[in-house]
DNA sequence: AGGCGAACTTACCACCGGTAACTTACCGGC
DNA sequence: GCCGGTAAGTTACCGGTGGTAAGTTCGCCT
């Protein structure tokens, strides 16, 4: 089997025994099995442990970015800045929920030495960078620095991939509530909630939109 | 040495090997050689590596919510929720300033076995509670059910966190800093930001208070 | 043909998490 | 005072897993 087909099968059975059974709990010799070769040849076209992880990292990370990316695109040109936005979480989620494994590798962050944490920490940056290109284009925001807008980016990040851990516990909370979730959360915010009196009005028309945990 | 006294010691020092060289990276016998005591010790009083680590973030959650909780009930009964909310977000930056090891293990939780990875949740859903509580309390949210404000509790947290680890590459970013980014970001909503021509006065005045990543 | 490189294997090492068995030292009761 | 029990701690070891060296097969190109 020529090179870059084999490795392509070996990501992706890496990528399922990864999230499967967390990094550490992962065996090379398993990945191996699993494709239908030995340690060696998985060694000699990755290097080590951290480097399939890295591997499939990458991968994940692409399948990622084209996911929201495209989903903005997507949107017209003359679209609220709201919509625009919301689009690009709502993908986020879609994104996980298709490919569940491949979000689970985020988690193994800590698992791995200093270099291929970088490597998934990557991930995030280029999240950020998407978040932040987005959020230089609404009026009002053009003006501030972009150090500032790198901020507010990882703070809708942060929110984004906590919600879709909290999720996973909870598979009741669908796609579209965790969007909604994270909108009402960053977009506009938890004080304009908090001084709407809900009996003047439904705060931002959120309680009907997410759906209780318990219910 | 009596029981109780060893194991502080080992703890401390663990969480100082954890933070410095990552899970994977660390040996039992590097933390015994440091402690200055043998490898078997160290599993008779914790039983496993992961059960060391498990302890190191116990130990640390009781910390975090001690200085969380605390910040949380000095403010008076009458200060507005804007100010109670925020105190609660700074101490949670002050804490990892000054307990920049004890939040290194939190990163560390894809390392570990399904058990204790659940041990390591809980330092978060345990913030969760307490960010819930708190939003219980505000006036235009009491009326939503449980489950919704554990949502926007974790889309608090979830920009926290992240604000914290973008905060670790970046030492011109303050705990102020951080602070007000995260209240802009999430209690007042970067829609409102949005509306806001700045022509038309600051939005929201944070661009003045919160310094870019560059300057 | 022949050889050359890529795909792949067998056999092995070293290190580290974890354990069994033993030694030492303290402490309470007669 | 001495003696039994328990807690603190050690030495010596095992097994599994990441990682490697050397060899083998196979296809392809001249």
């Amino acid at each position: 089997m020529p090179r870059a087909q084999r490795e392509e099968q070996i990501l992706a059975v890496a990528e399922a025994v990864f999230a499967e059974r967390g990094y550490q709990a992962t065996t090379m010799e398993e990945v191996a099995d699993r494709v239908g070769v030995t340690k060696p040849l998985i060694y000699g076209y990755f290097g080590s442990k951290d480097g399939l992880l890295s591997a499939c990292v990458d991968r994940a990370r692409a399948q990622l970015r084209e996911a929201t990316v495209s989903a903005w695109d997507a949107m017209p040109g003359d679209a609220p800045l709201e919509a625009v936005f919301e689009s690009g979480i709502r993908a986020f989620f879609d994104f996980i929920d298709e490919h569940a494994s491949a979000f689970a590798l985020i988690q193994q962050e800590g698992a791995v030495a200093a270099s291929t944490s970088r490597d998934i920490e990557r991930i995030r940056t280029q999240q950020s960078a998407v978040v932040a290109e987005a959020l230089g284009r609404v009026p009002g925001l053009t003006a501030l620095p972009a150090g500032l807008l790198e901020g507010y980016a990882e703070v809708v990040i942060g929110a984004c991939e906590r919600v879709a851990v909290w999720r996973l516990g909870r598979p009741e909370v669908t796609a579209g509530d965790a969007t909604a979730l994270v909108m009402a959360g960053v977009w506009h915010g938890i004080g304009s909630l908090a001084v709407n009196d809900p009996a003047a009005g439904e705060p931002r028309s959120l309680a009907g939109r997410v759906r209780p945990a318990g219910s």
